[in-house]
DNA sequence: TTGAAAGCGATACCAT
DNA sequence: ATGGTATCGCTTTCAA
């Protein structure tokens, strides 16, 4: 055999002896083969510590062997983006295809010879030219984050139900004495920002209050957003309470407050849309909602097998939940 | 000719009316090749929108097309981690080659079968028994980082010089009038956290003063941190400079120091030993070290190709430069 | 149930 | 300078 390299399917049917196809049979379960026989090739395998060379099983089956993830262009939201990336890369890790991450800048151009057999799409936005572009593109796409109505429809969607959590949320704020709910939201579009906007308003005009809700610039998040809140709580000293949207501009707003005399978790009960380790370990840990970054990543790879393995024609769909940490930051009772 | 189908090298060569070897030979520009004709392919091949099947080339070439990139067990710098991922893909992506990220948490013998033709280790730490693994393996390894002495050489380093920029951060905190300085730093081991510490000791001995040192425990950074910079301000009121590592720890410092009275840029100046878009754009804009993540990934990206393609036998280095952005939490100026 | 053999697409050696 | 062809490792059809 073939000593300096790495083992081949042929050494590893010349241990077992049987013949090539026997053994590829053997791993792949395709043709029908004796139990016996079966066993013996995967035992040579093993002690051969062989592995099938992905490069030979990818131009044999006309794969690339890759998923390509797509990220959106937030430089704010990186770690959360990092969590889904690492969930994407655990179940790819075990199906054993690669994970070719996209520069997030990437013309539509430069994307028009993807080679990848599919490509998932994080957070999709109509403005991001890129996304639209992998939509409309020849190879299956997975999203994480519904599109919004009107973008090209993917082979698959992970669904994330923002507007339940958004709801227990307010349901808590209410709870704890707030009357004059607010929201802070970045001007981007994409299904969570327009989620939870839409929840707060449902939610506010189904209890007869009217909906507070200032928009903030992306190109400078930072300073827009301290300006909101600032506007906010000096022109209306009603509001009691604030949803903002990033774990940065959480903390924005909460120094701007506690600026301005407010009390977080006192006075003022501030809550963010997503959660981070930053928030969580705040001087005042502020209450947020937990996406579960990781696991939608997890989710979006799996919905990607499933969709590149069945070729099913309708659209296929997966949920994913969200759930609610209150802390400090909107709990008076501490 | 192949039309369902991407267009192969043999549809290449019969556009140009040529042989496949010669279409090939026009693409590597191994063998010679008359320039009309090296032409002819080349644009046959733009004509049909020719890429090579990546998959093809790697089994040929023996290559897996992949190079593993893996990232330290770090969850407070996932922001600067995602900035160095996507240097590596950026650079990767123009070399064609894909990006496998490994699992932060894989166990080394998960990777003992690793497919890749190089791995890219940022911040390789004696403690992460994975980073280790990879050392020792058979595939080259490049370190973001060099490596702490005692461990395992790489093939190639990218050195990242701290110590330039600590003493320039220690020249411009002793020029506001600093005259007692502290670092906080957290327990774990590797390149960045020693260098940090001893050009700071060494700068403050050079200079006739006591280094005051405090390190704080990675399990529970936030809260470690917290009573670090407590106890460094209580019991210490001389203190009036403060460097800390990471951009979290960096605002929880600031808010406990608040909280005793202190005023960032007056009384106290804090700076942070890597820089993030928090620190920029906080209430009051924080002083740090700009490591260059993006430009750090593509460096080490560049390096594996170099190494994979030279096979030179002796490490071959690359140097990176940090900068330090002077803000107002470190000028009395403003 | 198993084996022989064709072929995926690109590279590189050996002729010409 | 260019063309023919064996080859990389694997999957899969077809025969036995």
């Amino acid at each position: 055999m073939n000593t300096s390299q790495a083992p081949t399917l042929q050494d590893v049917a010349d241990r077992a002896g049987v013949s090539r196809s026997t053994a590829s049979f053997a791993f792949t379960g395709r043709g029908r083969i004796a139990a016996g026989t079966r066993e013996r090739v995967l035992r040579a395998a093993g002690e051969l510590g062989y592995r099938a060379n992905p490069a030979a099983q990818n131009l044999r089956r006309g794969w690339t062997g890759a998923v390509a993830l797509k990220l959106p262009v937030n430089t704010e939201a990186m770690a959360y983006y990092m969590e889904v990336t690492f969930g994407v890369v655990e179940e790819a890790h075990g199906a054993g295809v690669s994970v070719t991450l996209l520069p997030p800048d990437s013309s539509p151009e430069s994307l028009r010879h993807l080679q990848a057999d599919g490509v998932i799409i994080i957070d999709p936005s109509p403005d991001d030219d890129a996304a639209v572009g992998l939509l409309n593109g020849g190879i299956p796409a997975v999203c994480g984050e519904a599109p919004l109505p009107g973008m090209p429809e993917p082979a698959g969607v992970v669904v994330v139900d923002h507007r339940s959590a958004v709801v227990e949320l307010l349901d808590h704020f209410s709870k704890e004495g707030a009357r004059r709910p607010a929201l802070i939201c970045p001007d981007i579009r994409n299904n969570w920002t327009e989620s939870v906007r839409n929840a707060f308003a449902l939610w506010c005009r189904s209890h007869g209050i009217e909906p507070v809700l200032l928009m903030t610039s992306m190109s400078d998040v930072a300073e827009s957003t301290r300006r909101a809140a600032q506007n906010l709580l000096v022109h209306d000293d009603e509001i009691d309470s604030v949803i903002v949207m990033s774990d940065g501009t959480a903390l924005g707003v909460a120094n701007e407050a506690r600026a301005q005399g407010r009390v977080i978790g006192g006075d003022l009960l501030v809550a963010a849309a997503v959660d981070s380790l930053l928030l969580a370990s705040a001087g005042t840990p502020v209450t947020a909602i937990d996406h579960a970054p990781r696991e939608l990543g997890r989710r979006c790879m799996r919905l990607m097998r499933a969709v590149v393995e069945n070729r099913s024609e309708s659209p296929v769909t997966d949920r994913h939940a969200v759930s609610l940490h209150v802390r400090a930051s909107s709990s008076r009772s501490s």
